[in-house]
DNA sequence: ACCCAGGTGGCCC
DNA sequence: GGGCCACATGGG
């Protein structure tokens, strides 16, 4: 029933809007290197609850001031306290968002070494590591995973929660429950996933 | 002078 | 389990 459904509203979106652009497409893209895996990272920490256009601040900020990896970040935040806080400064909570994405730094690196050991182990571990991190909730951690790292897990954020009551998929606003109605019905392919979630994204900014 | 934007965590009941 | 609140900037 849902299963079909849920494929044909994708295939409405692509139909309507093509690829994702825009900042999507860097998302979408899949990166290769461990730098623009990084990257992606650092910006689905910097977009929280922020327009992406205040992320892209301050992520120029940290690419003026060389820091643009994990080790970057690390290093940064040993050297001096505020660095790392001052140059986030345009996307908004920066405090909070400043130890967060050093927190992760030095998690990722002290346990993993670096980002590709995250991506081998199992996903259930991974996603588990990612939510113990502060500043980490479900929708950053699914959002790494699934855009940094190519794993098929369903990211569920307000967009996604206004875009199933807009089509009568369901009114719960769990996000479980709503991850669950997406991954149970479409195919386990984290292309489509990528997709899908940018393109309803992108549907539910269009007034 | 409002209102909003890819959330998260803490505290309360 | 859900309801409220702090966290903060830049643009309309």
């Amino acid at each position: 029933m849902a299963k079909n459904k849920i494929f044909g509203l994708y295939q409405e979106l692509r139909k309507k809007y093509g690829h994702p652009k825009g900042q999507w497409v860097l998302w979408c893209r899949r990166p290769k290197t461990n730098k623009e895996k990084e990257e992606v990272i650092i910006g689905a920490i910097l977009t929280q609850r922020t327009n992406w256009r205040n992320a892209e601040l301050a992520l120029a900020n940290l690419k003026k001031a060389g820091i643009d990896s994990l080790k970057d970040i690390y290093k940064s935040g040993l050297k001096n306290e505020n660095q790392l806080a001052l140059l986030i400064r345009p996307s908004g909570f920066y405090r909070q968002k400043a130890d967060c994405l050093w927190g992760l730094a030095k998690f990722i690196l002290e346990n993993y070494g670096g980002l590709k050991k995250l991506g081998e182990i199992d996903l259930l571990k991974s996603r588990e590591d990612l939510l113990k991190q502060k500043g980490i909730g479900p929708e950053t951690a699914d959002s790494i995973l699934l855009y940094a790292l190519g794993k098929p897990v369903f990211v569920i954020d307000e967009y996604t929660r206004r875009f199933v009551k807009k089509y009568l998929l369901t009114n719960n606003r769990d996000y479980r429950f709503i991850q669950e109605l997406f991954e149970k019905n479409i195919k386990k392919d984290f292309r489509l996933y990528q997709d899908f979630h940018a393109l309803i994204v992108i549907d539910g900014k269009n007034k």
